[in-house]
DNA sequence: GGGGCCATGTAATCGGTTACATGATTGA
DNA sequence: TCAATCATGTAACCGATTACATGGCCCC
């Protein structure tokens, strides 16, 4: 149910299409929030069906134009003002390191550097990012640099982590 | 799939039943992990068709004891040593950040003051069970141990980045 | 006898993923 | 004319969640 605040938040601002939704949805909260063709043209009949959306013209191709209402703006506000409920972690990494022992000490190892090689790449394709936004003072890019500093953040503590972790097995 | 390797990394061990295994799950690695009990009863069933478990036994009440096969053994090895494919961050919490210019700046600091206490209730329990298992020397205790790390050290990285959200909004 | 635990299962529903299907318009 | 892009949709499947259903066994 999160996929539609993110439509509505976008739609805020102005009317589009879902063709239109999808190319800025993906160079900016697909990062957070990942989501496929189908299931943004599927939740966007949905939300016409709950009229928190209409389609406020039509083009060529087929093209609908969809228009936030008065209902849809309500609801993208209440969610704003929601705070999520903290949900579980679910990591496929951190449940193989339950059975570390059922492996070589090599191959215990390995479950580290390997997180840890990925965690160094991902960094610096994030610090790429940052420079490429760095000068943009758009709404989505002001507000997207703090969830892109989240994403610093998790990285250079999955660096560590990896980094005791190792440690940690050696002693 | 990977409730599935979950159930052979305990299964691994030793035989037990669905009910057995639901019991040790929830109190280990259900923290990284979450099953229900109908899932775990169902995954079972498939994973005994898949011939990774057999039924070692039978005792009261309708109970099945499961046995880890050589090809469940396998199963394990080899997916301890395949890297798990980075996945995509989905977080309710971050893309609520794209939207902040939608509420009042109030509301906008609450998004961050929300998600700060909730991180520091959660470090308190963390510690908790830090102190719960220090004792413990067996497999899950020693291995839970470094997820645990994990754990703390995303929640701090969660209640610094707030912060530091906090303090850039204000300024 | 009855409460609490042991023990397993089914059904409905939901969000997400992958793949497929279709076709119009535009510009080189 | 033909490739690229615009544009929307359906279907099958999968894992997870919630709720419901059933009943046996043990000990006080």
């Amino acid at each position: 149910m999160t996929l539609r605040h993110a439509l509505l938040g976008l739609l805020d601002d102005e009317p589009a299409s879902g063709y239109d939704l999808m190319k800025v949805f993906n160079s900016s909260m697909a990062n957070v929030w990942p989501a496929t063709q189908s299931q943004v043209y599927t939740e966007l009949n949905k939300m016409s069906d709950a009229e928190l959306i209409t389609v406020s013209a039509e083009g060529a191709r087929g093209r609908k134009d969809y228009a936030i209402t008065d209902t849809g703006r309500t609801e993208l506000r209440d969610w704003m003002r929601t705070p999520p409920k903290p949900k579980a972690i679910r990591s496929d990494l951190l449940l193989r390191v339950f059975f570390l022992d059922v492996v070589s000490p090599a191959d215990a190892r390995a479950v580290f550097t390997a997180h840890r090689d990925s965690a160094i790449a991902q960094r610096k394709r994030l610090d790429e990012i940052v420079g490429q936004i760095a000068s943009n003072d758009d709404p989505i890019s002001t507000n997207g640099r703090i969830a892109l500093e989240f994403g610093l953040r998790k990285t250079d503590m999955e660096i560590g982590w990896a980094q005791w972790a190792l440690e940690r097995l050696d002693s």
